[in-house]
DNA sequence: CAATTTTTGATTTACGTACCTCAGAAATTC
DNA sequence: GAATTTCTGAGGTACGTAAATCAAAAATTG
């Protein structure tokens, strides 16, 4: 049997009030009563009954999570995870909201972050732009004892306890070397076709990218970043201007959202092979794997990403520091042969 | 708040006793009654506070893991992700033993499987050859009330339920995939590794991966399968005396472990820029990709897999069934860029 | 040494469920 | 309608921890 609060008092030769206290780190315990309290737990190897203890003391954790809204395929998967998290509410003894604002749209989520109550919330998980005011606003919370962790893409510069995404500097490298062996060394230009700059993963996917193709793949060039800010329409126009303008271009990577229309260009284009990388799986890029129009897509688990993000901010609130290693989210490779 | 027994009995206007015997299945209650609690479960939208059921009861899930001893890496890694579970044991209310056999060795599996005793153990997860024997002892043991998982590779034919491991058809696709597009249609043959055509993982892999040149790389042709018993040194004179022997080797597929050994093999071959693509993350194989020696590896996280067999045997000894969505094992796919 | 403050002990209640007993009510059978 | 069987109610204890109260002991201060 595992020792309890019990075996630790008889074992200190102490009270069970005085046990609590101790573990509990609640005043009026002398410091000598203490050591002995310690090494009894320590001798017997004494573990809190986590589950004991929360049903003692029925505490729940209030979060908000803060993502766009719109038809981003991704975004949307991302919230029908929240939304199964928030099923295992009772059992996880969360109380999850969700707050959409337009994308890109960084005032917005300034307002909301202003506007939360640090008495009613105890963390906050948002996907944000990666601009001063919503770093400030950020700043703002976290002074006033809120817990807030970055969703999918950085604040880098922020007071945010943890960042729940994958290294996009990495993810940009794996897509650069799987462009670069795709095209078995012949020479040829890729596109590389951005939502926006301002998103730190978008940055740090292109920066990978160019950086593996310069140390590896020479013989391949870069052509863009096109800005789309994720819009499908101006992804298609944008690929379909490109490519009509530029025959030398073998190879394409996508590393923002607006797939479908990556897929109707590349559906006018036909005639042409084109080595396609491209990020997320989604029921689009799902269908484009599976025809042969794109050959690998990148993806990471917002499913692991929303739950890493709870568990990070409620162990910050019982004042723990989240195990990074633990905590590292992914990154996927799928090939038509690897689809779930 | 969130309902409890109390306000169920309340709501359907019965007893505390009563609620609680239709709520854990037990006898006595008639079928009008029964249906007046379940609706009132149904109404408040009652689920059991399952923390405090597991203190009240304080059960405890004993189970047992089999899995090959020696030096295979892979396996050294399950075991640690097993001790891993077995430092969690309080928390998650297992009580773990690893129990370890040599490797190939069929009898031995039989042995310790028939020497359980299902009065002492819930569940069992093993890693084992498939062979008839193996399949019989594990009949025995699930006719006794033994939960039996199998590890890593399955045993198609047997009475388990469940199988904690990836898909391995699909990812010997998915190295075909991978060579293929690696060797951008360049003619010429792959030597294919394989352990055991005993280990149904391995067959499987070997399907997938033929299926898929056949199928896409007509280009490429297939050399062996040679079968090397997972042993290092069979690997490395293996794979030596296939590349001596025929010059038209462009790739290599390892399917099975011993990867140390096709290392050694292929630094002895320096000046033949060759394809490679191996299974599992090990400490050689993660120095082989860095060195650009291999090319890919495809992985499976054993952390996945152990933790997904505790939850399946746990879900059965309760009484459910695992739901299989959730339970799926990832192939994961590493190049030197996305190493974690 | 008395007065004060700090530390400790003893005890209780609560969390939500499981499981037990025993008496009494209701339904069924003869 | 009596005898039996089947249901139901009321109440209790237990699980391991949290958190509170109040009294008593010990240490510190003046």
């Amino acid at each position: 049997m595992r020792p309890t609060v019990h075996d630790i008092a008889a074992e200190a030769g102490v009270s069970l009030a005085t046990v609590d206290r101790v573990l509990n780190a609640r005043p009026g315990v002398r410091q000598k009563t203490v050591a002995k309290v310690e090494a009894a737990v320590e001798r017997l190897g004494y573990v809190r009954d986590v589950t004991a203890a929360n049903l003692a003391k029925k505490r729940i954790y209030p979060l908000v999570f803060i993502l766009p809204e719109g038809p981003n395929s991704f975004m949307r998967g991302l919230e029908a995870e929240i939304r199964a998290a928030m099923q295992r509410s009772p059992a996880e003894r969360t109380s999850i909201r969700i707050e959409t604002v337009p994308p890109f749209d960084a005032k917005a989520i300034v307002n909301i972050l202003d506007s939360l109550d640090p008495a009613e919330v105890t963390g906050v998980a948002l996907v944000a732009t990666d601009t001063p005011d919503v770093t400030a606003a950020v700043g703002r919370l976290v002074e006033n004892g809120v817990h807030v962790a970055t969703l999918v893409s950085d604040l880098p510069g922020s007071q945010r306890i943890h960042y729940c995404g994958i290294d996009n500097l990495a993810a940009g490298r794996t897509a650069g070397g799987l462009i670069g062996r795709f095209r078995g060394g012949r020479a040829g230009k890729v596109l590389v076709v951005a939502g926006s700059m301002k998103l730190s993963d978008h940055m740090d996917r292109a920066s990978g990218f160019a950086e593996v193709l310069a140390a590896e793949f020479p013989e391949l060039e870069i052509v863009g970043p096109v800005e789309t800010n994720d819009d499908a329409d101006a992804v298609r126009q944008a690929v379909t201007a490109a490519l009509e303008a530029d025959a030398g271009i073998t190879a394409i990577y996508s590393l923002g959202a607006g797939t479908r229309g990556l897929i109707e260009a590349l559906a006018g284009q036909a005639s042409r092979k084109l080595t396609v990388v491209a990020h997320e799986v989604t029921e689009h890029s799902r269908q484009a794997l599976a025809d042969g129009l794109f050959d690998a897509v990148i993806n990471q688990d917002c499913g692991h990403e929303v739950r890493s993000a709870i568990r990070v901010l409620k162990a910050r609130s019982d004042g723990l520091m989240p195990i990074s290693a633990q905590e590292r989210i992914r990154i996927d490779i799928f090939l038509r042969d690897n689809l779930p």
